[in-house]
Formats: C-alpha cells, structure tokens, sequence
DNA sequence: TTGACATGCAAGTAAATACTTGCATATTAT
DNA sequence: ATAATATGCAAGTATTTACTTGCATGTCAA
C-alpha cells in the first residue's frame, strides 16, 4: 500500500484519532496506559497501534517489559503538502465562486 | 456519522481521492467525463461520489440531463485546524526529539 | 414522438476491517 | 525460584465497504 494510503487509513477510525489525542496529551504513554484510557480490549489497541505505527504516525520503544508510543508528525504534514496546501491557497475566493455556481440554479 | 469522520473515510479511498485530484485539475466535470477519466463503471462512480458529497467534499450541481460536480474545500480546511495546525507548530522540534529518543536504546 | 443519451436506484456479492477470544512469551519484584 | 505484570501472537467472527448487475427515470435532439 502507498505511504499516503496508510495514513489516510489509519486516520479514517475514531479510535485510532482517540489514541492520538491521547498521545498528544501526553507523549510516551505504554501500551497499558493507551489502555486504561480508552474502553476498548488490549488487543484491540494493539491492533490499532499497528495500524498508526505502520502509518509512521506512531513510532514505538521497547524499554523494559514495556512499550513507549510516540507521535510522529511527519506523515501529517506530508497530508498537508499534498492534499491541503493548495487547497487552502484559494480556499477563500473557490467558496466564494461555489456560492455562486449553487445560487445561479 | 460525525462530520470530520466522513471527511476521512471519504479521503481514505484511492479512487476517491483520484475523482478528487479530476475535479481539482478540471472543476465542475459532469459523472460522464469523470467516469471517462476512470476505469471503474459509472455505478462504482457514482456510489464514490456519493460518498465525497456526504463529507461535503464535492457538490453537485443538476443541469438539465446532468450532473455537474465542484470541489469544496471547506471540509479539508477543518482538517487542517483539528489534525495538521497543532502538530505543524512543533514539527520541527517534535521530529528532533524523537530522533533523540530512538537514539538511546 | 421516437430514439439516443445522462443519470438514478436497489439488490446481491466479494473483500476488507474491527473486534474478540485464548494462549504464549518476556520482564520485573519479592 | 516464583508470582505478578506487560505485552505478543493467531485464529475466528461480525460488520463494513467496494463493486457489480440489471432495470428505471428523466432530458434532449431529430
């Protein structure tokens, strides 16, 4: 699969975008942290934290008999490069005219 | 369904994100001439632009005997303020501590 | 008004996805 | 050493999703 395709993927589930809300509210949270915070099984955060790792939107550590789980900025801004910079370049004046296409009906 | 949900599982399809990038290179195509950019059958169309107007990403637009399709980019604009902004401001520290992170195992 | 064209609608199928369950392995503390 | 803790692995299930098929409706041109 495309780099791009995972992280789009992987931002598609709620419960993944939970997971990284977590994450940035606190960085380097284990595995057993992500878990107390959200009412899902360990196994199903852990499939969850696959999927954002393979995305690159989570790298993790092993440190101990425990996992660390950071964010990873980068793929978000490979988003914003590709899909919402030249978007956002005209978005003011591409509303104004879909205003006007949708009232000339 | 949450609104920035649809928005992201709208984005997380390929060939939807390709009828987007049509419409960016060429705004206002009717379901005819985006489906003669496209192997897929007009219904697999359809069906993928039905999706990418419940997000609001596109708007259509009724015309006689067709359908014409422009882009909105209000909704990718609402991504950028909830999931890019906020972790666009510390990138380039983040990206830096993370390298020192990974560094020390 | 008849035929060609553009699109709409809906049921069915196959594949992908999220989640569960049960057991296994590795690390730490007593 | 042993028990508690933290995580890994894998098979099974249920839901969602993408796609196909076939027919229906609406619009325009000759």
């Amino acid at each position: 699969m495309e780099d791009i395709e995972k992280v789009f993927k992987a931002l598609s589930d709620s419960s993944r975008r939970a997971l990284l809300d977590s994450l940035y509210a606190s960085n380097g949270q284990t595995l057993g942290q992500l878990c107390g915070q959200h009412d899902m099984t360990r196994q199903a955060v852990t499939q969850h934290l696959a999927i954002l790792e393979a995305a690159n939107l989570v790298v993790s550590l092993k440190q101990g008999r425990e996992k660390l789980h950071y964010l990873n900025p980068i793929p978000l801004h490979e988003i914003y490069e590709r899909w919402i910079e030249k978007f956002e370049r005209h978005r003011i004046s591409a509303v104004r005219d879909l205003k006007h296409i949708l009232e000339s009906d």
